[in-house]
DNA sequence: GCATATTTGTCCGTATGTATA
DNA sequence: CTATACATACGGACAAATATG
């Protein structure tokens, strides 16, 4: 019953957010192993620590496990940013399409916005990503389901290691801070599903452009 | 490029899939506590590889892992009933209402529900229960994404373990059986709109039926 | 409130099997 | 085909946290 002891972040958990955060950082390249001798040395845990460590992120679906060959860094395929976008239509629009006005949530999509903008103004595309996929958070709150903004957490994350892969991140980002902050204001005016198809033809576009930009970067 | 031999499955997963059958069969009570001595005796296998077992089925729900006391069964309560169905209605009446009606997975609905037929004349209730979360499966498996049909798999299992802890399974699983079929048809019939706004009625009254039957049972 | 027993968290060493140069 | 490297899995060890009397 005392829940404040739980406040404890076990060493497997520490070691799953660092190795999350060079993934999404692209520090570590899709497709690259990830060797249990070396990392385990690297941040001084051992094998058994670190494999435990590498279950969670492989559920993720940010490292992929072969068997007897080891772990890799996940190498998100057209077929991945496909079924990715499939998910973020039918949840998102309809996390739109249903939410009430007055939800909480909108408070998020409103700070989203706005840190969209300051970053587009310094030119830190890296930052424009990271609001953007803030803003699409907040929206799929709207659906008020923890199971779904944790699937959304993951899918975020394996986006964020597709675009990775690729460099025009300017030409990738920029043009959706104003799409986001139009959708806001017809969400606001009570437009709902209208917001909701503008959102639609909004991802349908997006999904384009990162799997033109992905045929592009391939060799 | 050898992909038979990928075939293998690892004594974790392994040993993963036999407490999800123990979990979903109610074997294993909710709140139980899982002794890692104990278990990993009683299953023949060290008490590491046991832990990363552990892990799997935590980032699962299934099982629910208290830092430095250990793993319980997880609880669902009301708040995972309203979670789940809330989730249910926006992925199955999106997956059906987007459906095309030449899908591969229409023969899976079909199967389930003479599946359910069958197992309804033995009074076989737990049957009847699989065979309608297979029915459902199938139409998440309308939408064609990997990702949706890992969650509905998991939340499938989630909603067993709070099965588990009702006990009128005729009274819950056995009316959907001829709402499987009558769905079923209106969707071979072309009426697909029509078929997913009676599915959202359908899960509705279900989750009525479950959370009743839940508030019943506290004790 | 204390002392003890139990259990988890983490590490290490090692044997075996599998993949690859 | 052999050798090497590495993942898989085991069992033992010990400190730290927790439960028990």
């Amino acid at each position: 019953m005392n829940e404040p002891a739980a406040n404890t972040l076990t060493l497997i958990q520490k070691v799953a957010k660092e190795i999350r955060l060079q993934l999404v950082n692209g520090e570590l390249l899709p497709n690259q192993k990830l060797s249990e001798a070396t990392l385990s040395e690297q941040f001084g845990i051992s094998r058994n620590t670190l494999r435990e460590t590498f279950r969670l992120l492989t559920k993720e679906g940010l490292l992929k496990h072969e068997p007897n060959r080891g772990v890799f860094v996940s190498t998100p395929s057209m077929a991945t940013i496909i079924d990715i976008y499939r998910v973020r239509r039918i949840i998102e629009c309809q996390a739109l399409a249903q939410a009430y006005r007055m939800h909480p949530a909108l408070k998020g999509m409103h700070l989203a916005v706005e840190h969209a903008y300051i970053c587009r103004d310094k030119k830190d595309w890296l930052g424009v990503g990271t609001a953007n996929m803030e803003f699409h958070a907040a929206i799929v709150q709207l659906a008020d389901s923890e199971r779904l903004n944790a699937l959304f957490s993951n899918i975020a994350a394996e986006l964020r290691l597709a675009f990775g892969m690729l460099d025009d991140l300017e030409f990738l980002h920029s043009p959706f801070v104003d799409t986001n902050n139009h959708l806001l204001e017809m969400f606001d005016a009570g437009k709902t599903t209208e917001a909701a198809s503008y959102l639609e033809d909004y991802l349908i576009r997006s999904e384009r452009m990162v799997l033109a930009a992905y045929a592009r970067r391939i060799e």
